[in-house]
DNA sequence: CGTTACACTGTAAGCGTTTACACCACAAAC
DNA sequence: GTTTGTGGTGTAAACGCTTACAGTGTAACG
């Protein structure tokens, strides 16, 4: 291709007659440089259109100033919010922003085959079950700094995390459904096989559940994986089993989404014949029909925390173990509220 | 941090026996290698957890495997089809992805202050107008591959493009206005300034009403900014001139949102009152109410041709010049089908 | 049995930076 | 007028790979 050579730090230490180590020092602002050197240098460089070679600096210094985001996958609404917390976290402490999906399978693919890590980031923001546990716990017997976001450490491991008070959330959710509403009879949708968030937002409902002397039902409570059509799926399988329900908790806005078209189609009337709530806010949950009654959670917010932390993590060795952000009940249409 | 000393090709070499140029064709599949010394090296490989890495590799053999993307900023619901597309296409060719946010200024800020281009990517994906065109000349001049998605070349330059057929996608909504349901005042919100989209949108617009014998209005025309709130701006404006107007095409999808809000607000039916109509078919745009009458663009499809047709400029020195994707019209309720 | 060919492997020269170290001049301190 | 800084600068050794080139050894050929 480019044939053409690009300038190197050599073409412009010679055209300013100075030596290259004199221009690395007026480039990064290491070390002393008289005033007058400098200007012409900083003239040079972008008489020359000069820019260092990203894979050189990494070599020399062994810093990349480049963060790896690892993720499943790039779907749901969740993440636009959560992508704009990271670049915004990344460009306000200046680096990088690398992306990798592992897609289906967590593990990493082939031995040699660098999947996004030490070889090419100085840091790593792991979202919920992107990764191998035995990857992660390997990055951090490496030493390789690492924050989990919207997901806990293995035992015993110190890497910090950054999530949402999921617990929390959904036992105001509940609480409000029980004494505002009346519900007794809910039923709640769990995300997929291992979500974190899934676990502690059925911490929050049974929690609830119990204060209010409610028994817990097994038979409300069915997979809802966090995915429209899977909710709609665990409505059929609810109304299924006879069993007398109220509300529906979905587990996530997502689910509410394919719940609430679900009972459409059954001839049920929402909120009238069963509340519905979901957790998160997506920007989409206020156009809903009826508009969703959910829970707030800070999905921006968490993720520009977790590049902060990270990079504190990258640069000082240290971070906070665990940053939980509160959320907010948002109260719409879809349980009953007028 | 990490003093811990990672594996070097040096290590396995040592350990496998062999020398390092040998490693590297294990790793790399290059050359010639016995079965027997191949698969030592792999179990050495594995053994050490040895990844090569990446600022070496890039800068010995002049790759770096990296894909940049640069935008102005992740932000609006075009955002994550797109991010998607993109994503698979990187991951099917064997790339990495770096996403780079000029934010508001697409001038580069410092001059050696590194944006993300030849320095630390292979080829460089521009949205829109997050570059400035003068930097889009240097590049070019310098031979860096570059594919333009969502806007054209700037005159003279052969750089591949990529985009969606919005002229003849907004010909044919305008067209099913004006016959289907008899519209003959509609308003037009165009993009922000200088958004190619939403110019040929105006020109499919323009050729429609001619093409019916309506005659232009200019009072009719205000800017939307493919943006909600902008889009409430606008019916205000439109309201204000006291013209008369019976539908509008509010340039995309996320701009309809606004607009559908701002007119119940101002007390009027949508669609009985005024019908509109978006363009992209965002996710969104089923759950309005009334569901959105618009033209469904291939994003996701649009951006994965746009890495494919920049991985073969890469690999090449070719890639086709315009790529256009076909739009099919989306009709619901928002323009007063039933 | 000497060639030739080819499969396999090693040697070493970069790639473009950063950075430890050394050096020099000149000013301030004795 | 010798010391002792101290700004300002240069030299050169890494950093961990890829790859051109130069070997080996063995099999096949004449």
């Amino acid at each position: 291709m480019s044939d053409y050579a690009r300038a190197t730090i050599a073409d412009v230490a010679e055209r300013a007659g100075v030596s290259i180590a004199t221009v690395s020092r007026v480039i990064n602002k290491t070390g002393q440089v008289s005033a007058a050197t400098a200007a012409r240098v900083e003239s040079v460089i972008s008489e020359l259109n000069y820019a260092p070679q990203a894979a050189a600096r990494g070599l020399a210094s062994r810093r990349t100033n480049t963060i790896g985001l690892i993720l499943r996958e790039i779907t749901g609404e969740f993440f636009q919010p959560m992508l704009r917390g990271i670049e915004a976290g990344t460009r306000e402490l200046g680096y990088d922003l690398l992306i990798h999906c592992t897609h289906r399978s967590p593990e990493v693919q082939s031995p040699a085959n660098y999947p996004l890590s030490e070889h090419n980031s100085d840091g790593l923001l792991v979202f919920t079950d992107s990764l191998d546990e035995a990857e992660i716990i390997r990055l951090y017997y490496a030493q390789f700094p690492l924050v989990l976001l919207h997901r806990s450490a293995p035992p015993g491991l110190h890497i910090p995390c950054v999530t949402c008070e999921n617990k929390s959330g959904a036992r105001r959710l509940i609480d409000y459904l029980i004494e505002q509403r009346g519900c007794r009879r809910i039923a709640f949708l769990s995300g997929p096989d291992g979500a974190e968030d899934s676990y502690w937002r059925e911490m929050g409902y049974r929690e609830s559940l119990a204060a209010h002397g409610i028994p817990f039902d097994p038979r409300l409570v069915t997979l809802g994986g966090f995915d429209q059509h899977q909710g709609r799926i665990a409505v059929h399988q609810l109304l299924s089993r006879s069993v007398q329900i109220d509300a529906i908790f979905a587990g996530d806005d997502d689910t509410s989404i394919g719940v609430i078209d679900a009972l459409k189609e059954e001839g049920l009337r929402v909120p009238e014949d069963i509340a519905v709530v979901g957790f998160d806010d997506i920007p989409l949950a206020r156009y809903l029909t009826p508009p969703l009654t959910t829970v707030r959670a800070p999905i921006e917010t968490a993720a520009r925390e977790a590049v902060h932390q990270l990079v504190r993590l990258i640069r000082t060795g240290e971070a906070d173990r665990l940053t939980l952000l509160p959320t907010e009940l948002i109260i719409r249409r879809s349980c009953g509220a007028t």
